[in-house]
DNA sequence: AGTCAAGTTGTAATTTTACTACATTTGATG
DNA sequence: CATCAAATGTAGTAAAATTACAACTTGACT
């Protein structure tokens, strides 16, 4: 786990002293990494055992074992999870603070995915008659997105965001149909009974989901998705964007295993688009 | 630049036993970061001095600083932006790759942004008597994604991924109402014409598209979005991200703007939700 | 209030680590 | 093969981190 998080979650475990460390590095960690344990003892006011006590109760071996840590949460692109929007952020802070806790939570999300499982859903995909996409609420315009991705594949996908349509149309689905369903919390009662209608008819049911909800129980198969979510907003956000970046895993896996001369026909749905569009010189 | 790629493209300037040194490090980094200079001295088969002035002429300010910049290099979740998915590409190599690409996205997106335009928007959507998300193709979802957010927020929302339904809506638009268009090229002929319309009645009209595009100069505010994208797959995948997190950036400004007593309304709207859920204790 | 124990913090000595100055070696060139 | 510059190593020095221990707080219980 990201050291900068853990120094400021284990508060509660500091001394007085210690959380006065704590308060210099995180008020400057990048001076930090470039002190030495005396330069930061006197920063801090404190005396230099102390803050070795603090690189150790944060369960690293000493003060340049620490350094190596830190010096890793601040590598570029390594922001933290927990920077939590405050009432007192202006438009700069809460812009960072989303987009880091935005790619903090793709990092997370890439190493909670097996990969064995992206890799049959991807068979699976390749092998589909008709591939369905639904979703709901947030998760309706991930379903929606996915639509607009493999519709360029030039296979039969279906999305519908109306919980009846999604019935009626899991009612006629076959063995050869693969339903994919999303859900971030998977305990949508509607999208369970969806999972259940279409398992009914023999179809695959692949849930993009959380582990061991309602949803994933009845699916075929589930691609776990743990991410964590910032419940300060009452918004779904980082798991929507896990969601679709899994999305264009899939769609790229899938064009993958078509292979090259497939790939040529996604060119030319492109190039349609031409028309519609003012041309990039004439600007 | 990352040490590491560095170390292995400045082979020609390394003297013969510094060159031991950079192998050892390369074949084993993450041992190297844990080593003291005496140690690694060894594992090359070089004197300490050596090692030293190896760091040293890779531009740093000595050993342990030396290792600080690997520590770095070997944080995970430091996406290079340039990992481009290759025909042979397993499943776990083009996971990682999109997902880190998407996150070097993001970092780059998040750079190009002007703080005081999204500022002024969240102004103009806090005011606004109504609001319409447009967006054809693959922002359709994003602005559906949008919908989804401030339709939470008990403000009018629109929302069409149909033509002739946005521009019916635009002719109806006034002067206190906000638009907002969504378009990564900025080039989409009708979403133009609509931004025109809209004009036309005196509503407000923002683009999230890129800069100088023919869109966004029919723009009352443009939120200039640019994204490095990969081009191979013919897909639009890390502008899309980019778009959605800048809504959520949109959608957090809005609920801060709106204060305390506004997000207790938010935890209703999805308290509400509840009775659609299976409990999460019940599972 | 006084005493004691547990926990906290600092001082000073010790050990480890990194660096510097200088000596030796290597190998290329006339 | 003599010479010189570049490369490498040796040994000493300086700096940094850690340890052991002493002094000081804190708060519970008599």
């Amino acid at each position: 786990m990201n050291i900068l998080e853990k120094i400021s979650q284990s508060q509660a475990l500091f001394s007085k002293s210690e959380r006065k460390v704590a308060e210099v590095i995180l008020a400057n960690p990048q001076t930090a990494i470039h002190s030495s344990i005396a330069t930061l003892a006197k920063m801090s006011n404190v005396s230099e055992p102390t803050v070795n006590r603090f690189c150790r109760r944060l369960d690293t071996k000493g003060f340049p074992d620490f350094k190596l840590h830190l010096a890793q949460s601040l590598a570029n692109g390594t922001p933290y999870v927990n920077r939590h929007v405050e009432e007192s952020d202006g438009p700069d802070e809460y812009t960072k603070k989303i987009f880091e806790s935005t790619m903090a939570a793709l990092e997370v999300a890439r190493q909670s995915l097996d990969v064995n499982i992206i890799n049959r859903v991807v068979d699976l995909l390749t092998q589909a008659q008709k591939i369905s996409f639904f979703g709901l609420g947030a998760s309706a315009s991930v379903a929606h997105d996915a639509l607009n991705k493999f519709f360029r594949f030039n296979v039969p996908v279906v999305y519908f965001d109306d919980i009846l349509m999604q019935r009626m149309s899991c009612m006629n689905s076959s063995e050869e149909d693969v339903v994919v369903l999303i859900s971030h919390t998977g305990r949508t009662k509607s999208l369970v009974e969806i999972a259940q209608i279409a398992r009914g008819n023999d179809a695959t049911v692949i849930g993009i989901t959380s582990k061991d909800s309602p949803l994933a129980k009845e699916c075929s198969l589930v691609i776990s998705l743990d991410v964590p979510e910032d419940t300060d907003m009452y918004m779904p956000m980082a798991s929507r964007i896990a969601q679709l970046t899994l999305i264009d895993v899939l769609a790229t896996g899938f064009t993958l295993r078509r292979g090259t001369k497939f790939r040529e026909n996604l060119k030319r749905v492109k190039d349609t688009l031409r028309e519609s569009r003012y041309d990039k010189k004439q600007q």
